[in-house]
Formats: C-alpha cells, structure tokens, sequence
DNA sequence: CTATAAGTTCAAGTTAACTTGAAGTCAAGT
DNA sequence: ACTTGACTTCAAGTTAACTTGAACTTATAG
C-alpha cells in the first residue's frame, strides 16, 4: 500500500513544482527514496507532509518555522491525525492575531484615513497596542 | 506652517528607517527638497504619505502597488481626507478576502488536519475554491 | 581649526523561496 | 542504434524590499 510516487507524479497531485519539490527535500522538509537510477521515489504518504507545507505557507509560515514544525513529528512511525493537528495547534493564535491585525487595519480604512488622524505614532491603526 | 525636516526626524516620527525612506523616494513614493548642501528636506506632509505606505503594507499590498494608488493623488493641491479614503476604498474587499482565508484556514486546522482529510487536491480547506 | 555627527550617492550585499540553465544519466520506444 | 522524455546535480539567476559599505561633503560644537 507504500506506492512509490515519482516527482511528477507528486508535483501534479500536490500542486507543487517539481523544482519546489527538490528545494523542498533539500531543506530537509521532504524525504524520498531513490530508484536504482537514482531518481526520486516519494512514498505516497509525503503527499501529506506536502499538504501540511502548503497549508503552513498560506498561514503565513515561513519555511524554516514550517521545518521546525515537522521536525517534531514523531520518527519511525507514521503521523496520526492527531500528531498533525497537535503540530499546527499552535497556529491557531497566529492565525487569530493576523484577523484581527486586518480587522483593525480595515477600521482604520474609514475611521482613521478617512478622518484624517493617520499620523504616525499616535494613530492606534497603524499602531497596534503592543 | 509647512516645516521642513531631516531624514532623521522623519525616520524617527514615522519608525521607518532613513534607507528605507531614500528608497521610497527612488522608487517616486515620497519626494523630498534639497537644502544648499544637497541634503533632504521633508514638508510635514510626507509623513502623512508614510503613514499611507505603512498603512498599505501591512494590508499586504506590495510597494509597486501603492506607488500606483499614490500616483493617482490629485496633484497641485493637498490630498483632503476624502482623496485618502477613496485610495484605499478598494481594500477593503482585500482586506475581506484575506480574512475569509484565515478563517477558512482556521477551520482547516481542526477540521481537516485533525480528521486527516488534507489531501490536497480534494481538501476545501487547502483549496479554497476559486 | 578641528573633530564629530549627519548627510549624500552608488554599488553591492541580504533573505526567502524558488526557478532556470547547463551538462549529463538512464530507460523505453521505433 | 538512436531519439525522446524524464530524471539528476550544481551553480547561478530572480524578485521584493531593503540594508550595508565605501568614499566623500557639509554642518555644528568647542
């Protein structure tokens, strides 16, 4: 049931560049086997790491923090639901920060441009409370 | 009334840093006099332009857009508060849409990573319909 | 008069996240 | 045998938004 997946193979089913891909396993985010030609081979079970990168980016994760995540991932047996949804748990604070960011900028958009209080250092739009 | 200041003083009272204000002013952001000795001189209204570029940033919008949203200020005279609002009218259905992919990606974190349906290509959460 | 602080320009460096190109390998089809 | 297509590595290029450094000038304080 551990299909082997070239990189084509993957990059069409995840969306994801081939390129990206290499880039990917170079920055240690991916693993993949090689075949006797040493090509890629990636297990069908890194379509889910791959998922969990590009869900990460639209977050607003950086690579590195992404990597750091997945780091923690247990070794040697297969992710749960529950070890994935234990590693992005903490993205939820984030996530809640960044909304309500834009909701404050998007206030600032009428009460604050739009009255002309815009001044730097003073305005709490474009200064959030920190 | 239409002081002059340094590059320092307006570094200072807007919290972007002295290259990055030579910068905006290359790329035709903001615009600057010279004193005799070559030397720039701000009018106190720049920072009202710098706010705008701080402003528009952590919306998002990357500075090529912005410098087209201030091209389109009325030249000649002081921009009023409303020349301002209908700048950046058309944010806020960015700032909208941006917010509607957090709170997908939000609901993402528990419903579809946790329940392991990330398959993307399938998943609604990774992949908000478009 | 001189040291120092602040300013200038211009070129080059930085970081992230990739992409592109060059040069070469390998398996399959005709 | 030969071409094609998919793959490899490695180095270099790309874009955004700045920052840093070098070399130099000007202003200010003592």
């Amino acid at each position: 049931m551990d299909q082997l997946l070239t990189i084509q193979e993957i990059s069409r089913r995840s969306g994801v560049a081939a390129s990206a891909l290499r880039f990917y396993e170079e920055r240690g985010l991916i693993k993949s086997q090689r075949s006797g030609a040493g090509h890629r081979r990636f297990p069908r079970a890194e379509l889910r790491r791959i998922a969990f990168i590009v869900f990460a980016q639209r977050v607003g994760l950086s690579l590195e923090e992404i990597g750091a995540a997945l780091a923690k991932l247990p070794a040697g047996r297969a992710p749960t639901g529950k070890d994935w949804s234990r590693l992005s748990s903490t993205w939820r604070s984030r996530i809640e920060e960044r909304i309500a960011e834009l909701e404050r900028l998007k206030l600032g958009l009428t009460e604050c441009i739009g009255c002309g209080c815009l001044s730097l250092g003073r305005c709490q739009f474009a200064n959030p409370a920190d």
